[in-house]
DNA sequence: ACGCTTTTGAGAATCGTTCTCGTTACCCGA
DNA sequence: TCGGGTAACGAGAACGATTCTCAAAAGCGT
């Protein structure tokens, strides 16, 4: 059912990328597809890692090229993992989303959703003199295994 | 009364910093100084600037060290403004403290404050398997400004 | 004032990200 | 089906923010 989830996400960012009026391309694609098979954030460089050894291998410039594509699409989200590095992760078209818990020492990110939270943002978000398109809330702390 | 608050903050900041065993230093002191008087974000470098004007310069290296020690000792909060650079400012020892909402395109940054969105965000780092110290929360769109 | 340590500043090094540019691959129309 | 125009690509250079290195210059306890 994951999988399920994983292909419908990477069919749906293909088409939302064709009607952008985006050619196809192999790095594109690559870059796509190795999205929908991570759960949760990853960084443009571990991807880039992970693309660089494909048969037709893809270039750096290719994966943050298509990942600024993605985002201006909406169909992934950018986070701040830590000092500098962002990660990207697919948004689920129907607009379910998570958020992160991130350890300060180990780096380990734990994700969790919360209703009110989303409530309290929706409502927030209404009563700035801004046109919000997305949020990003991540708690910072140490994990269970740090914490000692 | 905004003034009040700043030197105020400062000392605390400063008896914290000799608490913690730190000597005495112009550099670090030169920041303090700086931070105090920032009501939102600045970045590194924006201090770095303001700094190095100062009777006796004050380093690059020694805004970065500062920060990364107050930041260490919970006194002030980074927050990523955006594409890989790092806003600080001062946090409010009582624990009040705003978030903010960021123009994608101009940068605009506006702070903003929410009791519910606290609640929640209090509610939900219970539940987690975590020691959460601190949250991070951003807004992101356009400011009514660049909206149209 | 002395001596041991911490702090400091200038510049080099690093790291993630973006840009440049010559080449390759797509897609539309003939 | 066969161009031709244009978007996509990869390699490497360039860039900006941050961190590191190291010798010189203060702190601070004695």
């Amino acid at each position: 059912m994951s999988t399920q989830t994983q292909s419908e996400w990477a069919e749906h960012a293909l088409a939302a990328l064709a009607d952008a009026g985006y050619r196809r391309g192999g790095a594109r694609t690559a870059v796509v597809e190795a999205l929908a098979e991570h759960d949760c954030a990853v960084t443009a460089l571990d991807l880039d890692e992970e693309l660089r050894r494909r048969k037709p291998a893809v270039g750096r410039a290719s994966v943050y090229r298509a990942l600024e594509q993605l985002e201006q699409l909406g169909l992934v989200q950018r986070i701040e993992v830590c000092r500098g590095t962002a990660g990207f992760e697919r948004i689920d078209p129907t607009g379910h989303h998570h958020h992160h818990a991130i350890c300060r020492d180990c780096g380990k990110m734990v994700p969790f959703e919360d209703q009110s939270l989303e409530k309290a943002l929706a409502q927030v978000a209404g009563t700035m003199p801004f046109d919000v398109t997305e949020h990003d809330v991540v708690l910072r702390g140490r994990c269970e295994h740090c914490a000692r």
